[in-house]
DNA sequence: CCTACCGATCGGTAGG
DNA sequence: CCTACCGATCGGTAGG
C-alpha cells in the first residue's frame, strides 16, 4: 500500500527478492513448475515459506519473474545483435558459436524456456516482445550492411528462421547425447550447422517477395 | 509369473490399459507430469485409482508407457521415410507439410516431447533409438536417389540438421503465435522453411567429409 | 484360484 | 520476515 521511501530499508527486501529469484530459477530449472515447491525455494534462498509472500503474491508470479529476467530470448538477442563478424559467413558463424555456448554453459536456460511453453503456453511472450522486435530490427541492419541479398526479407522472418534453426540444432544435440557409447559421438558440427545458415537464409531471403 | 495364455479374459485387461495411457498422454500433455495427478488420469480413463497399479508400478512407469507410444519422433520418422517427391525440393516440400500438418493436428506432440525433456532428460530416448536410426538410413538412401550429393553426408547427420531445423520451425511458430495482433501474422512461411533446408543442406553436404 | 477392479484410507506435502 | 496452521489434495496401497 505505502511506498517504500527509505533506501537502506528496501535494500536488504531487494537482496532477499533476488534470492527468492535465483533459487526459483534453479529449482523450477531443475524440477519445473509443479515439481519445484515454495518450501524448496525458500529453503535455497534462506527464508520461510511465508517470506516469500512478501514479495510475490502467489507461486505463478514468482515464475513470472523469474521469466522476465532469465528467458532465453531475453537474454540471447542483445549478444546475437553485438556479435562481431566481417563477412557474413564470419558473423554467422561467431553468432551461433555465441548462441550454442551460452545454452551450453546455462543448461537451465532451454528448461525454463520449455518450462514456460508447458505450463504457460507463451503467455510471457507479449512482456517482452517489443524488445525482442527492436533487437531484431538491428540485428537485420547488420545483416543487410555484410550481404544486400537479405534486404529483401522482413527482420521478423530472418529472426523466425534464424533463431529456430539454431534452437533446433541444440534441442536436436541434448537428444543425441542421449545415445549409448556405441553409435556415433559426434553427429553434426558447427561447421553443418553454419553452412545451413549461411546457404539457407540467403535461398530464403531470394525467394522473398519485396515488399 | 505364468503367461497369459487366454485370450478372451486379458483382451479386457489390454482395453483398460489402452484407456489408461490415452487419458495419461492427453492429462500429460495438457497440465505436465507433476501437474497430473493419478486421480484425474484415472476419472479420464474411467478406472479406480488402483485400478491403474494393477498396469503399471507407479506415476513413472505410466509416463514411460505413454512416452514409447507417443514420441513424436517416433511417429514422425516412419512418416518422412515413406514421403513423396520426385525431386529433392518436392520431397522435402511433402517432407516439410507432413511434419508440420502433423504437429498442428496434435498439439500434445511438441508439449510431451517437451515434458519428456524437462521430468526424464530424454533418459527415454536409448528404447526407440534403434528403431529411429532404421528409419534415418532409409530416409538417407532416398534422399541420395534424388540428389547424389548427399551420399557424403552420414545419414544420423543429415537426420538431426533436417528435423532440427523443422523443430525449430513449428516452436518458433508457437512463440509467434503468442504474439498481440498489431504485429504481423506470418512470419516466415512454409517456403522459406523448404528453401533453408534444400539450399542449406546441399551446403552442409558439400562441405561433409566424405568419409 | 485367477484377473481386474472397488471403496476407503495410508503417511506426507501442496499452496496459501 | 517468521511460526503456525488451514483446506485440499498428492502418489500409492490396504482388505475384500
Amino acid at each position: 500500500m505505502k511506498p517504500k521511501s527509505i533506501a537502506s530499508k528496501t535494500e536488504r527486501g531487494q537482496q532477499t527478492r533476488d534470492r527468492v529469484v535465483e533459487a526459483a530459477l534453479q529449482l523450477f530449472a531443475e524440477h519445473g513448475y509443479h515439481g519445484a515447491s515454495m518450501r524448496q525455494i525458500a529453503d535455497a534462498a534462506t527464508v520461510a515459506v511465508g517470506g516469500i509472500y512478501n514479495h510475490f503474491r502467489n507461486k505463478e508470479e514468482l515464475l513470472t519473474a523469474v521469466i522476465l529476467t532469465w528467458h532465453p530470448l531475453l537474454l540471447i538477442m542483445p549478444a546475437l545483435a553485438e556479435t562481431e563478424g566481417d563477412s557474413l559467413e564470419e558473423f554467422v558463424r561467431n553468432a551461433a558459436q555465441g548462441f550454442l555456448d551460452t545454452f551450453r554453459e546455462r543448461p537451465e536456460l532451454l528448461r525454463i524456456f520449455m518450462i514456460e511453453m508447458i505450463d504457460f503456453d507463451g503467455a510471457h511472450i507479449p512482456y517482452f516482445f517489443e524488445t525482442m522486435e527492436a533487437k531484431t530490427t538491428y540485428l537485420h541492419e547488420r545483416l543487410v550492411a555484410l550481404d544486400e541479398r537479405f534486404c529483401t526479407m522482413a527482420p521478423l522472418t530472418f529472426a523466425r528462421l534464424f533463431l529456430g534453426t539454431l534452437i533446433g540444432f541444440y534441442i536436436t544435440g541434448k537428444l543425441l547425447s542421449r545415445v549409448p557409447p556405441p553409435h556415433v559421438q559426434t553427429i553434426g558440427t558447427t561447421d553443418d550447422l553454419v553452412q545451413v545458415l549461411v546457404h539457407g537464409l540467403i535461398a530464403a531471403a531470394a525467394s522473398s517477395p519485396a515488399d
